[in-house]
DNA sequence: GTCGATAATAGGAACGATTCTCATTTTCAT
DNA sequence: ATGAAAATGAGAATCGTTCCTATTATCGAC
């Protein structure tokens, strides 16, 4: 049915791994894709009412991380939560919620990201670390939290 | 015997809570303390021979979190770690091998701390959240795994 | 379009880190 | 010393996650 440009880039991703983008699959990616922010397994299953089983999702989750899809992300209570990979998802940071362990993104504006980017490079120009990739994480209270 | 100005200023804290500064709970610290980066419980339970046994060992992390003298830091596996408080350890950020998973601590320059915190002032001012702290996570390939 | 090989699924059992319970022990202030 | 409050230790329980296995779906070759 719907064939935007963002499951045509995951399709052709996987089909170089050999896997299949199946409808359990393209509803997790559709979930996370309109999600605000990392979601757990267990947020998902509630997301899809329970249509993809937990072991299935489980499954899914770690072959779309496998395959460069997702970005798990690590929270308290042993949660780990995922959202779409830097690539599909444009790069951000993350906002935790100290009390209840919500995360939200948050973009930094162009002249922000860049000075941060800077900050990174001189970091790790000292440190004799081969950095991939960087992540801002503020925590304090959310909104509800608050 | 020890009576370190850290752990005065932590019996000082703990005092406040009515929390006792006990041999296990000393024992944590030291180990902590001694670490280069965060340990986990079960990092912790070999660190002390087993001396202390799990379950005190939770509960004292659980208790020294709860008083501000350790900082949780979430792994991979759902594994907690702990390090001490930046009041008692000073500032810094972290560096995660992708590969291995070891976390190594960076400070920065007092110049470029300062304009990280500018930074992320101005981040929270736009999005309506209440900050108490912030951390960069830089991630890439330590020595080891380079 | 059917066949066979390969990949994916669902359900439940198993696992491991962590938390809880509760009876016992230690500690502190008096 | 004594009683109240705090801490301990051993094991059971919890909960997120992973593993196992039989069944089902999908793809390419014919």
């Amino acid at each position: 049915m719907t064939n935007t440009k963002l499951e045509r880039q995951i399709a052709a991703r996987l089909a170089d791994g050999g896997v299949r983008l199946t409808t359990a699959r393209a509803a997790v990616i559709h979930s996370l894709a309109a999600a605000e922010g990392p979601r757990s397994a267990a947020e998902l299953y509630d997301d899809l009412s329970g249509s993809v089983p937990l072991s299935s999702l489980y499954r899914s989750l770690a072959v779309l991380e496998a395959a460069g899809i997702l970005d798990p992300h690590h929270g308290t209570r042993g949660i780990t939560r995922y959202e779409l990979a830097e690539w599909l998802s444009g790069h951000h940071h993350h906002l935790v919620c100290v009390a209840c362990g919500a995360v939200d993104d948050v973009r930094l504006s162009d002249a922000i990201e860049a000075a941060l980017e800077h900050l990174v490079g001189e970091v790790t120009q000292s440190a004799a670390f081969a950095a991939e990739g960087h992540s801002l994480e503020i925590e304090g209270r959310c909104r509800r939290c608050a």
